[in-house]
DNA sequence: TCTGGGGTCCTAGGACCC
DNA sequence: TCTGGGGTCCTAGGACCC
């Protein structure tokens, strides 16, 4: 299994398009102006050296690197370099699964993954300039951290036998699916690193962390992962608009106007999926940054701007504090799909009426 | 100094049913 | 005065990822 990764997507886009950049600083993030709200998209290998990075607030990347070129976000050019990059790798011989703007996995039978692995990136860059870094793994998981050795535009590979030889030592939150909060939850059980992680009892570790997500931390600390590389269409189980505003709304009838625009943008996209919603549901954060999220189930599918604007409005209705609003989102959420062989949930069942 | 926007999945608690 | 056990569904929040 390989898995496929856009060096610095964002930055690479823009500086295609702009030449005169390359070498350069380049944050993308916000609207282009690190003195408003907003974080780092990405950042050019040249700011990382300033410490910018993915996540940071533009005003923190303009301190540390001020001399930057600070560029707004342009998701349509993304889409656009993303679809061309992968078109060329599913028309290569392997099951390709696309997880993102910049990323995917492919399952190839190969006697020379190193050799498979050159061969996609050249083909990226022929077609789109793009440079990008291939991880080999026995699945999915050695793949996707065998990627972080292989960049810049490398390749790397992980296996059963080396996974600890590469990876033991390190902290948990190199895995994927570990982030701080799970980190320092281990931390309290006394694991620190991969290595410990594996080692550990998976009783002590489902009891603090559930009888899911406890074996699977600890199978996943030993390089194991089931599952498969699919190449089936995504289907979207939401879709969602958020805004955070560069002043607080303090006035209430404001923030009801702001929920109907978002409501409205979000009907063109429910439309648009050719589904209907389901369920609505409103997220309000509060100044500084308490965010709290209430919904309300539709009285029966529905696309429509009506129906969707008013549910998105009951949901709002269910918020009683009027404290200042920094970020408004409203979000509809579609029908649970139904898994193959299984009849629908919603599907009326006629043989039993009683 | 603040902390985006787009999502997914899991958990926990309450309502409800038999 | 005391009031089971098993199960499903819904909702809100948490954690994570790109």
């Amino acid at each position: 299994m390989l898995h496929f990764d856009l060096d610095q997507f964002i930055a690479a886009v823009e500086v295609l398009r702009r030449p005169e950049l390359r070498g350069l600083p380049v944050v993308v993030g916000g609207d282009g102006d690190p003195a408003k709200r907003g974080v780092v998209a990405t950042a050019s290998y040249e700011a990382r050296a300033f410490g910018v990075h993915s996540g940071i607030p533009l005003r923190t990347a303009a301190r540390r690197c001020p001399q930057a070129v600070f560029l707004p976000v342009d998701r349509a050019a993304y889409e656009a370099a993303s679809e061309r990059v992968m078109a060329v790798l599913r028309g290569l011989p392997a099951v390709t699964e696309v997880v993102g703007w910049d990323e995917a996995f492919l399952a190839v039978q190969t006697d020379d993954p190193e050799a498979f692995a050159r061969d996609v990136q050249r083909r990226v860059v022929a077609a789109t300039r793009l440079e990008s870094s291939v991880g080999i793994g026995e699945n999915k998981l050695q793949a996707k951290l065998a990627t972080g050795f292989a960049k810049p535009a490398g390749v790397f590979r992980l296996t059963h036998a080396s996974w600890f030889e590469v990876l033991g030592a390190e902290p948990v939150g190199v895995l994927w699916g570990v982030g701080a909060k799970t980190s320092a939850k281990l931390a309290e059980l006394g694991i620190a690193t991969v290595a410990e992680l594996a080692g550990a009892d998976i009783a002590t570790v489902a009891a603090r962390f559930g009888p899911t997500i406890g074996p699977w931390l600890v199978q996943t600390a030993r390089g194991l992962d089931p599952s498969k590389v699919t190449a089936e269409p995504y289907v979207p189980r939401s879709r969602g608009r958020e805004v955070t505003y560069q002043q607080d709304i303090e006035d209430w009838a404001t923030v009801r106007e702001e929920v109907t625009t978002l409501a409205a943008r979000v009907a063109e996209d429910v439309a648009a999926e050719g589904r209907p919603a389901v369920r609505v549901v409103v997220k309000v954060r509060y100044k500084p940054f308490f965010t709290f999220t209430r919904g309300v189930a539709l009285p029966a599918p529905a696309s429509d701007l009506a129906a969707i604007a008013e549910a998105a409005q009951a949901a709002l209705e269910l918020f009683t504090d009027r404290r200042p609003v920094r970020l408004l989102g409203v979000r509809a959420e579609f029908a649970a799909e139904a898994a193959p062989g299984e009849p629908g949930r919603s599907d009326p069942d006629p043989g039993d009426l009683s």
